[in-house]
DNA sequence: CACTGGATGCCCT
DNA sequence: GGGCATCCAGTGA
């Protein structure tokens, strides 16, 4: 009985990540996840740069053509699924949007770090940006484990905050097309990769256009 | 700052 | 055995 509140918050909460994950176009969700915070245990950060991926139609994605194995079978599952994969060494976190079988989901390609910072310094053996401006980088920093692969968010250690007086709203959103997308035309050009412009924990974002003062967020 | 090449682990053919 | 939704240190302006 007691914990019947408890239970019914975690209920609440979970089908606001769901319909978080499936409303809206990958695109629009893209965005909105902008200013959001991941959680993972003592570590809490705010996404500053996401791409999506737009299922069996898009040549960059790991599902197209519909294209499933073991390794991406996380795509193809509910909304709000983790989907976690290693490439170069590095693992990369995704998040599963869009009804179950409904292949398409975000990377998230970098975060401004909230709190961990000592941790996160002494795992990456680095400081400022460099702890998470990308997507790899993150990863570490976290200490996100490939065994988070096909769990839901909010079940496990990590956990997103959809609303909390830490979450922030961009200024200004950037975009441009996808890193490490060469030679498939439209694929490779189209603007699906978003970022709050001026961050300087984007990665790639020249250090001469960050926002000193506010990290591109509104005040 | 822009560009380069090597290291790297794991999945897939 | 190849390819990759990367990272980093090195080079040269």
């Amino acid at each position: 009985m007691l914990s019947f509140k408890g239970e019914r918050d975690e209920m609440l909460k979970q089908s606001n990540i769901d319909q978080f994950f499936q409303t809206g176009t990958t695109q629009e969700i893209s965005q909105k996840l902008l200013g959001k915070i991941i959680v993972y245990h003592q570590f809490k950060a705010l996404i500053v740069e996401t791409e999506a991926y737009l299922g069996q139609n898009d040549q960059a994605a790991h599902a197209f053509r519909n294209h499933k194995t073991h390794r991406n079978r996380a795509l193809f599952m509910r909304p709000g699924t983790i989907y976690i994969f290693s490439m170069y060494g590095h693992n990369m976190l995704n998040f599963i949007t869009q009804p179950q079988g409904t292949p398409e989901g975000i990377l998230i390609r970098a975060v401004q770090p909230l709190t961990g910072i000592a941790e996160m310094q002494k795992q990456r053996h680095t400081t400022g940006v460099n702890l998470t401006n990308g997507p790899g980088k993150l990863c570490d920093a976290l200490q996100i484990p490939m065994s988070l692969n096909t769990k839901m968010l909010n079940q496990t250690a990590l956990k997103l905050v959809l609303s909390s007086p830490l979450n922030r709203t961009p200024s200004k959103i950037g975009t441009s097309g996808r890193i490490g997308v060469p030679h498939k035309g439209k694929w490779t050009t189209a603007p699906l990769r978003y970022f709050v412009s001026g961050n300087p924990y984007v990665s790639k974002m020249p250090r001469k256009s960050v926002d000193h003062q506010f990290n591109g967020w509104q005040k």
